[in-house]
DNA sequence: CTAGGGTTAG
């Protein structure tokens, strides 16, 4: 490698290419008329006194063999045979005295560029410097379009930099060539530069800075140059124009784009796009649309730029109506033969929900990109589809089309929605062996891992990104919100302040982990921020505000956010009935249903949950079945595992349990555990122990791994005075491992049954034995009497006041002012013991005492629970 | 002017 070949290599960053800028336009300017060596870049060599100017070998007829060589080297360029253009160009250096001219060093260069060869175009340039040729504008241009070309914009922007009197057309060219890879700072930078210096902008300038400006937001600017452009007569010129409505758009002022439309006299098709794509992306499809249907009217022609827009407008409105309208004209115009076309459509019709519409638009394309199969593939993900959608990635690779980082992402999403843990690893191995890590993509393989459940695979994913957005952070705060990590996301929002400014859908993630919490104080402090942020009109994140505060225990607050809201959908009636059920107020759950139905309001699988889930609280059979009828009739919705558990609930509690056990066998899906626990609830609150042992054994089939109904089994043998069975159930199980808490000034104070561990133990021990004597005395529950049926009294006791909800009641009786309301929160179902207990302090002590479990909100007071016994 | 991708509530 030559010496000159170093110095390509040993640029300056582009921030210093600038500073020299600044100081050949005020003092080297005059003088720098050649081109720098392999001196240090800021050093510049003078005119060599010995260089023979390159044009004059042209007009040198003296000697033969340089011309002969030069026309020589030109015939491979024109034949297109670099190699040996290259071959006859080095050699000839080697000849003393001989000199290739400017001619030749114009085709080498503008074959370099056609073939994209960058190391072929650096030899040349190296030939050019070593020989000391001088580089007028003309060589210049070409050095720069060669360097472009091939990619390599710093060494084109710095031989730029050093041809003087540059012309439109290559000021134009490189700022295009910015704009090509989103440096549209840069862009104007060198525009702003181009005007110091006096060089009038023509058409191609003001396109491209409006593309520029619009990309950067920067409205003002191109409020200037939409002056610049009238001043400089460019008004009528459709190119510019055309381009300043896209501006407009773009910048999200429909109204100017429609003011500079009207005053158009001589508008063309491209125009009439604009208008189209305009409205589009300014969410008014159906005016885009309209827009059309009038071309079409007035016998506009149309070209496949309007079709494809056209396409893309009916998908982002929703109807496949009229893109099926549409489909329809671009075959009579035979624009469904281009691929382009085809893309857009099937695209539209996967959108739209249409699959098979899709999959017939894909089977009859001639030619497939990548595009298609991606278009496809993503179409599948949405619907839900995912073995679809990896059967067709598999199918695509087949075919030998090499998927992009638009497709891996598609796949990535179809491994989310399935839960395929390992088909999402196999997709990360070949992003990794292709190196596809884009931004983007690390964001989708975040949102699988954490979607698989895996938050310690998306972490290190997470952790591994230089370069981080905002939907990096939310992605991995939604994704420990989601798998019950409520800790670890309120840990990462507190780090990502220190970092980038949370936005609406942040909200909307760290929400649901305050609620989960019960972390009251956090949310509050979440909801100034949105009240500060003015994101009140943020549907969705309103939604979850109202949702956090029924979990945290305001149901008033959220009942008045409620109130408050102008726009509500179904999801802010759905929280509001499941908010009204979880506190114990069936009746205004239904109520409140019944107001939805009026509003007119859709239902939905999840409102029907909640409906029924009220019902079956309140012991509505008649109701529970009036809307259960009403959700599988009219509104032909398949009942989930959610609505039939609600349904046994609701027999249950009727005391129907035959009904309710048929109800279970006729079930078109497979009844689970959560099923047969409700069934098993009923028992209990029934004591049927011959339907109990039957459904138990079913349970144990299921899940032998799960405690929880053991423990019911257990219950339902001692309250009925099966002490041997009792007995033989308790031998095997284990210790639950339930959790509460309870937050006291702000600080929240965890208990674990039988940990010791809080200074106040001893106390707290004290004040329940004292409470449960006064229990026993009282008679208050004679239920209590099979807490632990194998052991005496006293360690039956103890064992009970083990229990961690109960620790962290007897925590807040100590602690809390006399009078005040005592919350706790607990991971697991409340125990039945520590439920009875709750009542009679409740009544004894005279404290209401709010128990959230991992169900509901249990209000006790003066002896009774909201949650009427179960 | 011109096709496809990632994050958000019950």
């Amino acid at each position: 490698m030559t010496k000159t070949t170093t110095f390509i290599f040993h640029l300056s960053p582009n921030h210093q290419i600038k500073t020299q800028n600044h100081l050949i336009r005020h003092k080297n300017v005059k003088h720098q008329l050649n081109f720098p060596s392999q001196l240090p870049s800021s050093t510049f060599i003078p005119i060599s006194p010995t260089k023979i100017p390159s044009t004059s070998s042209l007009i040198s007829p003296s000697n033969h063999q340089i011309t002969n060589h030069n026309a020589e080297i030109r015939k491979f360029c024109q034949l297109g045979n670099l190699q040996k253009a290259m071959d006859l160009a080095c050699n000839f250096e080697q000849v003393q005295d001989t000199v290739i001219d400017s001619k030749t060093y114009c085709d080498l260069l503008q074959l370099c560029a056609e073939s994209k060869a960058l190391h072929h175009g650096k030899q040349v340039h190296s030939l050019m410097i070593s020989r000391t040729i001088e580089i007028d504008s003309v060589l210049g241009s070409k050095l720069v379009f060669m360097y472009v070309s091939c990619g390599d914009l710093v060494n084109g922007r710095r031989v730029f930099d050093n041809v003087v009197s540059k012309n439109v057309f290559l000021w134009n060219f490189m700022m295009n060539a910015y704009a090509k890879i989103g440096e549209y700072e840069e862009s104007v930078c060198l525009f702003k530069l181009m005007q110091e210096l006096g060089v009038e902008p023509d058409s191609y300038t003001f396109t491209c800075m409006f593309k520029c400006v619009a990309a950067i937001g920067d409205g003002g600017l191109g409020l200037v140059m939409h002056g610049s452009v009238l001043k400089l007569g460019f008004g009528f010129d459709n190119t510019v124009v055309n381009s300043l409505i896209a501006f407009y758009f773009k910048c999200g002022s429909v109204d100017n784009a429609c003011k500079v439309f009207v005053k158009m006299p001589d508008r063309d098709v491209v125009t009439l796009n604009c208008m189209i794509s305009g409205y589009v992306a300014n969410g008014l499809a159906e005016k885009g649309f309209e827009v059309f249907k009038e071309m079409v009217g007035c016998k506009v022609s149309v070209d496949l730029s309007t079709m494809v827009i056209v396409v893309a407008a009916c998908a982002s409105m929703g109807g496949v109506s009229s893109g099926r309208m549409v489909h329809a004209y671009a075959v009579k115009g035979g624009f469904d033969e281009k691929m382009k076309f085809s893309n857009t459509l099937l695209d539209m019709y996967s959108k739209c929900g249409d699959m098979d519409s899709a999959l017939k638009v894909f089977k009859n394309m001639n030619e497939r990109s990548v595009v298609s199969w991606t278009s496809m593939i993503a179409g599948y993900a949405r619907v839900g589809k995912s073995d679809d959608a990896i059967n067709l990635f598999l199918e695509m690779k087949k075919e030998g089309v090499k998927p992009d980082t638009f497709t891996v992402t598609s796949i990535l999403h179809a491994c989310a929605s399935n839960g395929s843990l390992e088909k999402g690893k196999e997709v990360h191995s070949y992003i990794t062996e292709n190196k596809m890590q884009s931004l983007v993509v690390c964001n989708a393989l975040m949102d699988m891992y954490a979607k698989c459940g895996s938050m310690e695979d998306a972490y290190s994913v997470f952790s591994d990104m230089v370069f981080k957005d905002i939907v990096s952070w939310n992605t991995m705060i939604g994704g420990y919100s989601k798998n019950s990590l409520p800790n670890e996301a309120l840990d990462l929002f507190t780090k990502m302040q220190r970092e980038i400014t949370p936005d609406n859908v942040t909200m909307t993630c760290i929400l649901p982990a305050c609620a989960s919490l019960a972390a009251l104080n956090k949310g509050r402090e979440i909801h100034g921020h949105i009240l500060r942020k003015g994101l009140t009109s943020d549907l969705y994140l309103v939604n979850t505000l109202v949702d956090m505060y029924v979990k945290c225990d305001r149901l008033f607050i959220a009942k008045s956010l409620f109130d408050l809201m102008t726009v509500k959908d179904v999801v802010t009636w759905t929280v509001m009935i499941a908010g009204y059920c979880i506190h114990g107020f069936g009746h205004e759950a239904v109520l409140a249903f019944k107001k939805m139905q009026e509003k007119g309001i859709k239902f939905n699988e999840a409102s029907f949950t909640s409906v029924l889930h009220a019902c079956s609280h309140s012991g509505l059979v008649q109701e529970g079945w009036k809307f259960y009828n009403l959700m599988v009739n009219d509104y032909k919705i398949e009942p989930k595992l959610e609505h039939y558990g609600c349904m046994v609930d609701l027999l249950c509690r009727g005391g129907k349990l035959s009904e309710a056990y048929k109800f279970i066998k006729k079930m078109t899906i497979k009844p689970d555990v959560t099923i047969w626990g409700a069934l098993l609830c009923g028992c209990r609150f029934h004591h049927d122990v011959k339907l109990a042992e039957i459904v138990a054994e079913k349970i144990f089939e299921l899940e032998p791994e799960n405690m929880e109904y053991y423990m019911l089994l257990a219950d339902i043998y001692s309250e009925t005075e099966k002490w041997e069975e009792v007995k033989t159930l308790r031998n095997g199980i284990r210790n639950n491992t339930g959790c509460s808490w309870i937050e006291i000034k702000g600080k929240v104070n965890i208990f674990v049954a039988g940990n010791k561990d809080n200074p106040e133990a001893k106390k707290i021990e004290s004040l329940l034995e004292n409470l449960r004597m006064e229990m026993n005395k009282d008679g208050f529950s004679r239920k209590l009497k099979y807490a632990l049926a194998d052991k005496n009294d006293m360690e039956k006791e103890s064992a009970v006041c083990g229990h961690s909800e109960m620790l962290a009641v007897g925590f807040g009786l100590l602690t809390l002012p006399p009078g005040r309301t005592i919350r706790v929160t607990k991971n697991v179902k409340v125990c039945g013991d520590c439920h009875e207990m709750a009542k009679f302090i409740s009544k004894n002590v005279g404290r209401q005492i709010v128990l959230r479990d991992c169900n509901r909100f249990h209000h006790f007071k003066d002896g009774f629970c909201s949650c009427r016994g179960c």
